[in-house]
DNA sequence: GGTGAAACTTCTAATAA
DNA sequence: TTATTAGAAGTTTCACC
C-alpha cells in the first residue's frame, strides 16, 4: 500500500474538495491561480489512485428526527464468533460503525436513533445476537469535535 | 426542532447524492422521471432547510498513511473541567471526533494515526491535559460497517 | 407545487506548449 | 506537466401550466 505523494496544489484542491463537494472547478483554478484543466486533471488522478473514494452528504440528523447517538461496547462469548456476529450487527440498520477492537470489548459500535426508546430497541436486537455475552452502552450528550479538515493539514503538514 | 415533511422524491434525491454528491442533476432527474429543474428546486430547498448541511469527500486514509484507527476512553478528576478538557483536546488534531458521554467514561475519543508508534504519541498528549486522570484505548483492529445509505433507508420507512 | 426551454456556467478531452 | 480552447454537458431561472 503505497504513500501517495501529492503536493500543494492537489492538498489545497482536496481542501477546498472537503469542505464543498460542488466547488466548481473554475473556482479551485480561480483561487490556486491555475487552470481549470488542472484541477480537472489532478481531481481524476487522485481518483484513480483511490486517495478520492468518493463523497456524501452530510446530514442533519436532528432535523431527520435521529438526534440520539450512542456508543455500544459488545462483549462475545467466544472470540471465533467474531465474524457472525459481525454479520448479525450489519444487519442492524442503526448501527452505523462497528469495529473488531482490542481492549476491553471485543466489537465496539455506534448507533443513531431517534430518542432512548429506539435506542433501548436497537441495544437489545444487539443483545440478542447469538454469542453475544453482554453489552455496555454510552450514550453521547454532545458532540464536540468533527474535523476533518484539520486532519488534513496535519496529514499534510507531515507528507 | 421541527421534523420536515420528505416525499418518497426527496428521498430519492438524498439517496443518489449521499452515493456520490457530483450525479448530475440531470442524471437524478433522468431516473426519477422529473425535470432537472425540479432536482434543483428541491435540492435548494433541502439546504435551506438545513437538511442538508454540506459535502464531503470520502478519502482513503490507509492511502495516505494513516491506517490506524482507536477510540480511547478519558477519565476526568473532576466533571466540572469537561469544556476546558473538550477544548484541549480540539487542538490535537489526530482527535478527530469527542462525545461527552455517559456510562464509563467522561469524554470518548476516535483517533486516527499513522501507526502504534504515532497512536501513543496522541494518547500521551490526551494524558497529559489538565485534569484527565487516565484513558483507555481501544485499537480498531478492523472497521467493518459504515453504511450511511442504509441508515437513510431505515430513516425514511420510518416518517 | 411542476415543466421545458433559454441563458449561463462548468466540464472534459484534445491539442499545443 | 500544465495551459488553452471549444464543443458537450450541467445548472439555474423563469414564464407558463
Amino acid at each position: 500500500m503505497a504513500k501517495f505523494k501529492l503536493d500543494e496544489i492537489d492538498h489545497q484542491i482536496l481542501d477546498m474538495l472537503i469542505e464543498n463537494t460542488r466547488v466548481p472547478f473554475t473556482d479551485i483554478a480561480k483561487k490556486l491561480l491555475i487552470s481549470a484543466g488542472t484541477v480537472h486533471v489532478r481531481v481524476k488522478k487522485m481518483e484513480d489512485a483511490g486517495i478520492i473514494k468518493g463523497s456524501s452528504l452530510t446530514l442533519d440528523y436532528k432535523k431527520l428526527g435521529y438526534s440520539f447517538i450512542a456508543y455500544v461496547g459488545v462483549f462475545l462469548q467466544n472470540t471465533s464468533k467474531t465474524a457472525f456476529v459481525l454479520e448479525r450487527i450489519a444487519e442492524i440498520p442503526y448501527v452505523t460503525v462497528a469495529h473488531v477492537t482490542t481492549g476491553k470489548f471485543n466489537i465496539f459500535c455506534k448507533i443513531r436513533a431517534r430518542n432512548t426508546e429506539h435506542a433501548k430497541d436497537v441495544i437489545f436486537m444487539l443483545d440478542d445476537i447469538e454469542s453475544v455475552y453482554r453489552t455496555e452502552t454510552m450514550i453521547s450528550l454532545e458532540e464536540s469535535i468533527n474535523d476533518k479538515k484539520r486532519l488534513m493539514h496535519s496529514i499534510f503538514n507531515d507528507l
